[in-house]
Order: C-alpha cells, then structure tokens, then sequence
DNA sequence: TGTTAGCACTCTCCCTATGTGAGTGCTAAT
DNA sequence: ATTAGCACTCACATAGGGAGAGTGCTAACA
C-alpha cells in the first residue's frame, strides 16, 4: 500500500503529465506545488512509484511518466470527478432543445458536443433493444419482380430490404400481404416470429421469413446508427503526431473496429475506463476508453464514449460522459412519453 | 506549343515521377529509357519544360517535379487509359453478383474495390433523383402525441422523421391518414405536393407539409448514403507523413466537405478530374479527385470518386472508375429491371 | 530514521561543421 | 542541335560539442 505522501505525489504526478505532455520531474513539482521537501526527497518518493511500476522514465534522465497502471490508481483512488458549472449545463440543454426531435440527431449531437468540449473522439450509437420487436411492416413495390420491405421497430427505428419476388404482384397484393403480416406478427421479435406455426401461403412465408432475418441481422449486419466525431482532435495530440501511429490509429475508427475496442458490458448509470494496454487491441495502446450506456423504456440501451490518449484529463471526460448520459436518457423519457 | 520531343519527356517524367515519388534528373531519364541524347540535352529541354510551368524544382539542384499545369497537360493529351485485364473483370463482377442486392451495398462495395485495388480513398454515393417522388407514405404511432412518419421514394429509398401530434391519435386513425394522403400525393415531387390546393383536415396538411418538408431536405439535411474507404491508404502516401497536414486533410474527410471539392456537374460516362490547386478548398491542394456520375432510370443519378494525392496513377484510376460506373449503371438496370 | 545538500553522471536536444552526392546551368567545342 | 566539361548549389547524413534538465548516490544532518 502506498504511503499518503506518495499518492499524493502520483496525483501531482499524472496532472502535470496530463497538462503539459512533458515528462515531471522532481524540482518541477517541488516548485509548483510549493512543497516542504527538497527535490531530493521527491527523487526518493519517485524511485518507489518507480518500483511499484506507477510511473517510468522514457530513458535516463528524463522526468517521469505515468504508466497504464499510474493511471489505473489515479482513476481508482487518487481522481475527483469534475463538476459541469450550471451555465455549461444550461448551454448543453439548449443545444438539444434547438435540435430536432429525433433520435439520431439528439445521437449525432451527443458526440458532437462530447468531442468538442473534451477535445477527444466521440462515438455515440442510438439506443437500440437488443431483441427487436416488430411495430409495423410495409411492402412497397419497386418494380414487378422487386419489393421494398420495410419494417418498423417499436424503438422507432426503420430498417428496410429489397425483397425479390417469384411471380408479379400489384402493389394492392403487396398490401394485402403486409396487411395479414402485420396482424401475425406485430409486437413480436424474430425469434418469436420464427416459433410461429401458422397456415401461410408461399409469399407470405417469404416476406415473413425475411422479416425474422431482418430483424436478427439488424444489430449485426447493419449495426445501430453510431456518430463518430473529433477523430481529428484525437490524432492533433502530440502521441500520435509520429507518422505510422496516426495511420493505425486511423485504421481502427475506419474499420469500425471500435466495437472490440469498447468493452461490451456495462451496467446502467456507470462509467467504464479503459487504459492503453488494458485494452485488447494493440493499436490502442496509446488510448484511453471512456464509455457508459444509457437506457430507455424497454430495454432500449444506447452507448457513449470517449477516445483520447491515455494522457486524458480524466475527472473532466468522466463527469462530461456521466452528465451527458443522463441528459440522453432524460430526453429518451419524454420521447416515449 | 511544345515539340514532340519534349512531351514525350514530361511523359517520363510524370510517369517516373508517379512511381518513386522522388524528383527526376536529367542522368536518370536517359538510363531508365535509353534515350539516344546526353543528359545535358535533357536538361536543356526540362529547362523549356520548367519555363513553360509544366515542371518545377522543389529546390536548386534537385530533380524535376510535375507541378499542377504537367499534370494537367498529362492527362488531356499524354495520358493513356489503362485496360483492366478479364480477369479483373470478372474478380470484380463475381463480388458484385456475391453481394446482397441491394443499392446500399452495391455502393459500398464499390467504394471497398476502388479502395482496395486503387490504393487511395473512394467516396461512392447510391443513386438518387434530384427531384424524388413519393412512392408510399406510411405513419406509425410511437406514443399518443408522437408519430413516426415514414416515406418510401420511386428510388426505393427509405426517410423517417418523428412528428409531433396534436392531439392523441390511434393506430387506426393513422392508417387512415396516410391512407388518404397516399391517394393524394403519390408519385408527387416535394414542389407538386405544396402546389396542391385539396380541402383537408389540420392533421392532413401537418402531415403533407412534413413530407414535402422531408423530400425537399432529404438531400440538403441527410444527404444520400455516401460510403467513403480507404482513407487511411491515402494518408500512407509519402506526401502527406509530416504532421500537420494529414490532419487537415482528415478535416475535409470528417467534416463530409468533400462535396465541395468534388466538381457538381459531370456528364452521364464522362471521367472528371481535379488536379491539386485546381480544387476551390485549399486542404485539397496536394490531391487529385477522378470522378464520375452513373445513372440509372428515372433520372437517378450517383457518383464514384477516388481520392489520392496529385501523384496518383491516373491511367489506373481513370480506367478503374469508368469500369466501375460502367457497371453500377449496368446492375442498377438489372435491379429497376 | 527521514531529510537534504552536493555532486558526478547520463541523455536529449540543438547547434555547427563538414563531407558527399545528386543534380543543375552555363560555356565552348563539335 | 548536341554534347562534354566544369563549377556551383543544396539536401542530407554524420560527427562533435556544449547546454540543460534530471537522475541516483553518498554523506551529513535534525
């Protein structure tokens, strides 16, 4: 365990680190933080965090640096949340008050806000159940051998699909057929669509066997909508300014391979940090994760996250996230009424 | 007007210059195509070529670079386009036919291709009219005073948009509604439904100024689908390793500003190309867009483009893109069949 | 025992020479 | 018109030499 002293100067330690980007050494601190050792104490100190494996030298010489795991008792013990000041929360509030009354939009506006405010990427993603349930289907006729299927989701949500056909159909049949769907099948999820054993006709098993395929395949194939902002201010930062860095990173965020990046379960109301090496990725060693989800009626969940370097301000990401997760979920109430 | 022999030079020199990225001399010319002259005749003639604007030395006594102007020069008369050989021809075709039919996805895979075999990034946009009609209006209610009104296009193009309601309104009295409306408005364009003088109720004329609101924005608010790949192959490019400059390229990228920098009017089969400080937007200055527009029935019409640095292969990129358009036109007969 | 002054040491960073090589422009001869 | 020859320029790589920041260690001190 480590003494009172030394976290403190752990703490001191990361939120120099974290401002200037330059490595702290020991006359530094004494200086700023006007303590009552000489420098030659604080070398002491250092060489234990040093031991303990909080922080490390880039070479000989050179001041200290946080490692993955500083940060790790930073955040765990050492981090007081910021607090968004009223008028900041009052400006936020009428952003979305402005916006439209839509679910990506309010989504869009999310990350747009996060990104902006906390110099880092944002990804944001609608809220979305995880077991879709049908609200509505409509055929809709492209031309006489194509249809247009397109399914509503209670969530408010639209997916559609081009549906081929084995014979023509007028667009009166398409209705009548989407018409007897609808009865079977509203209110219900893919797999309670595939359990139905009903008398249907060639065409209607189809439509409804696409519908079921549709609805599964929503979250894998053409995932949530998700809002994607401030990648450039994440590659501004001095860590990644060296050439092929940049490109990996880059590479991440274009693959959308952020989903590994951003771990899977995290429960209502908390916020999750991941830290450089923690994460499973290798090319977001230098990065830092923060996300929480949100939630709605209906186990309908949303995700918000930032990506920044490791070297973030973490008491202002975290608090940012936090607040903004409940504005969403706020909003999210008197969407659904 | 320049002499034969000195086209044939700014040919090289582009060509040479294309494949090392490294500024040409005079001695390398002559070896590489065993020219029948001295080097010094060479340089007499880069000399003319430099005066004439279409090379440039990055400094004293460094090779030759095209600027702009040669490139320009390049492809209006020196340039010749690439055949893309059966095999490729078929690869490509074989992935399209593999793929879901559906125009979002042929539009992404479009740009994966160009992407992929092109080095550079892509930007590919699904077809869509200018002037969209209605093809099918449905309203689901969400909740008592919300609704979400869904609009399905002739292009079989799917917008949604929340609606504020009134009053409270049941299923039923939905369906009727856009029942009604349907009968009145399909087939209309946006300026068509505004134009109508009908006798209507408060919530029909709520619904059909929505809906000629959402046709009119649909292409200003959310733009059409428009995949982009590969950016990161562009930012590998040499030109563009030094810092600050990958960034503010990204920030085109990011920011969807590549409207602006690629040409609005291109005609049905013809390639574009943008070299460099040709582009109205100065973050373009060191690259080059070839684009073209494909089109299918109806007036529909959607764009391919890549994206790379002025030193791009533009006999490989001007082939591959009139192949690819070639195709999406091809495919997208099949589908409107 | 914890703290501190002092000191030698280590490295990075920046500046300056200095040489090398590729490439040029010019001139005079062919 | 072409070319050989030559002086010149400039980026780039290499090495040397402070300067400065920061360290670890030792010995003295409260």
């Amino acid at each position: 365990m480590l003494t009172e002293r030394r976290k403190q100067l752990l703490q001191y330690i990361v939120e120099e680190y974290v401002q200037t980007a330059q490595p702290v050494g020991s006359q530094a601190i004494v200086k700023k933080y006007q303590l009552p050792f000489s420098s030659a104490t604080i070398r002491n100190e250092m060489g234990a965090l040093e031991d303990a494996g909080f922080i490390a030298q880039p070479h000989t010489s050179a001041g200290r640096v946080p490692t993955d795991a500083g940060y790790r008792f930073y955040v765990e013990t050492l981090m007081h949340e910021d607090r968004l000041s009223d008028e900041l929360q009052q400006t936020i509030r009428h952003q979305f008050h402005q916006a439209a009354r839509e679910l990506e939009e309010w989504a869009r506006l999310a990350a747009a806000i996060l990104s902006a405010r906390l110099q880092n990427a944002a990804v944001v993603t609608t809220p979305h159940s995880p077991e879709p349930r049908v609200r509505w289907v409509e055929l809709v006729g492209v031309h006489d051998y194509l249809a247009l299927l397109v399914v509503v989701l209670q969530e408010a949500r639209v997916l559609q699909q081009t549906l081929q056909l084995e014979r023509p159909f007028t667009q009166d049949e398409l209705t009548k057929l989407a018409r007897q769907l609808n009865d079977a099948i509203a209110g219900k999820t893919a797999a309670e669509i595939r359990e139905q054993k009903l008398e249907l006709t060639a065409a209607e098993t189809t439509v409804r066997k696409a519908t079921a395929d549709l609805l599964q395949s929503a979250d894998e194939l053409a995932p949530e909508p998700s809002f994607m902002e401030g990648v450039r201010d994440l590659l501004r930062q001095p860590e990644f300014t060296q050439g092929e860095r940049i490109v990996q990173l880059l590479e991440v965020f274009e693959e959308r391979n952020l989903a590994r990046a951003i771990p899977a379960s995290v429960e209502g109301g908390n916020v999750t940090i991941v830290i450089g090496g923690e994460h499973p990725i290798d090319e977001m060693r230098l990065c830092s994760v923060v996300t929480t989800r949100y939630g709605g009626p209906d186990g309908l969940r949303g995700m918000l996250s930032v990506v920044g370097p490791t070297r973030m301000d973490y008491g202002r990401n975290v608090a940012m996230v936090r607040y903004m997760s409940r504005l969403m979920e706020e909003l999210l109430g008197v969407y659904f009424a």
